[in-house]
DNA sequence: GCACAGAGAAC
DNA sequence: GTTCTC
DNA sequence: GTGC
């Protein structure tokens, strides 16, 4: 019989990340040449290398997503066909396609950003991230306003069964896979008949509620719980949420706060004391990911609940960082996933290299590689963070991308 | 044919 | 080491 | 999926 799940390539190492990212433009991949050429944006305008300080690779960023506003045109001229491809994005990430989840990602990016509405197969190819076989399908849409190939995946039961078990947190696509195969269909089966982890039986019991989104005055509520708490167990304690709640997004998939201390050690040990205390609130009803022997826990993943009637389980995710790791750490808990990937990706091509920790240079790669780590550049604020890399600083809400 | 970010935690 | 998530 |  047919099989929809995307096999993985048996041999080592398959490198890998997720699915989406990308969007808008340039980005391109990669390789050896710096890049150069490339048709490009029409914003690209030559002579825009990074001002990069001295030593690392000089690299054009006026094509990076992460070098552009995500602000896009109020409202979209072509959401007909984003709409569809969105529908296809997921399907092809519960099924274990990643990378061509990105690439449509990528695609889907670039028509948001486009002013007009696209109606011709050469307008749709002009796109960055757009080639022939995309082109094809955006022309269908505007043509027909179907796409063949959405509706086979909608008419296919694995499918839709595979993306109905991705949604359960904690169930990737192989999971959702193996569930499939051993003949589970429902959510109803894998309560009675699969076997969960800890994730994955939270998951399924508040299916419902952690697939749902929170008006951003409820991650205000949230935020300030934690706030409050973290300063009852450290004064002085920086407690702020991040993620889409600071991009200014009118609604929230879940609350990301981030927790430090300006003398620079006492936010050791907060993360323990902090979690306690909001368990003997009640606030707390589940743990995701929460290590048990703290002292070096870095992350807290779990699920709360607001006080009174009508109230949700929402997801909450809390990190506790060093001071001096306090810039590099917002930039990551404020994204997007997509602008940090994009920022990562251009650190890469300037044999830099970005993660939560610090912004490093003199990074020396084989391949993908990494055979020396590089040194540390100081970077106390995230606009520092931007302009080391020749970024122009953008405030959270330009990096919705 | 290669690259598409980089890391923490659960199992 | 793989899977999943941020 | 795209881009090189
Ligand atoms: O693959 C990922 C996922 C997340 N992040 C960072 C950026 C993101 O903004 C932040 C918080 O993650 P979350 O999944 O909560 O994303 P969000 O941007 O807050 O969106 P949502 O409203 O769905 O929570 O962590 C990454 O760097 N890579
Ligand atoms: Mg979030």
């Amino acid at each position: 019989m047919w099989n929809a799940f995307k096999s993985k390539p048996k041999a080592e190492e398959s490198e890998d990340g997720d699915s989406d990212y990308a969007a808008s433009d340039g980005e391109v991949s990669d390789s050896s040449a710096s890049h150069a050429a490339s048709a490009e944006l029409p914003t690209t305008s030559s002579a825009d290398t990074t001002p990069n300080t001295s030593p690392e690779k000089k690299v054009p960023i006026s094509k990076w997503i992460c070098a552009q506003s995500s602000k896009a045109p109020k409202s979209n001229a072509n959401e007909h066909i984003t709409a569809k491809l969105e529908e296809m994005v997921k399907n092809y990430e519960s099924t274990n396609d990643k990378w061509r989840a990105f690439g449509y990602q990528k695609a889907i990016g670039a028509l948001r950003k486009c002013p007009h509405e696209i109606r011709s197969w050469e307008e749709a190819r002009a796109l960055q991230g757009v080639g022939a076989k995309l082109a094809d399908k955006i022309w269908e849409i505007a043509q027909s306003g179907e796409l063949r190939k959405l509706t086979e995946f909608q008419s296919s039961e694995q499918v839709q069964v595979l993306k109905l078990f991705t949604d359960v947190w904690g169930a990737g696509p192989t999971t959702a896979n193996a569930w499939f195969q051993q003949g589970f269909r429902t959510l109803e089966d894998l309560k009675t008949k699969a076997n969960l982890t800890h994730q994955q039986k939270v998951g399924v019991r508040l299916y419902e509620d952690l697939l749902d989104r929170m008006p951003r005055e409820e991650a205000a509520e949230i935020e300030a719980v934690v706030k409050e708490t973290a300063e009852s167990v450290q004064p002085g304690v920086i407690a702020y949420a991040c993620g889409s709640y600071r991009r200014g997004k009118k609604d929230c998939g879940d609350v990301d706060i981030i927790l430090t201390h300006p003398d620079g050690h006492s936010h050791k040990g907060l993360f323990g004391k902090v979690i306690q205390h909001l368990k003997d609130k009640g606030f707390l009803t589940d743990d995701l990911v929460s290590v048990e022997d703290n002292e070096n826990q870095k992350k807290y993943l779990g699920v709360c609940k607001l006080p009174g009637p009508n109230r949700k389980h929402r997801r909450l995710d809390i990190i506790v960082v060093p001071y001096e790791e306090y810039a590099c750490a917002l930039v990551y808990f404020t994204g997007s996933a997509h602008f940090n990937r994009s920022l990562r990706h251009l650190c890469k091509k300037m044999g830099m290299s970005l993660n939560e920790h610090a912004l490093r240079k003199g990074v020396v790669r084989k391949g993908q590689e990494k055979i020396f780590e590089g040194t540390i550049v100081p970077t106390p604020t995230e606009e520092s963070v931007m302009t080391a890399l020749g970024v122009p600083f953008r405030p959270p809400e330009e990096r919705d991308h």
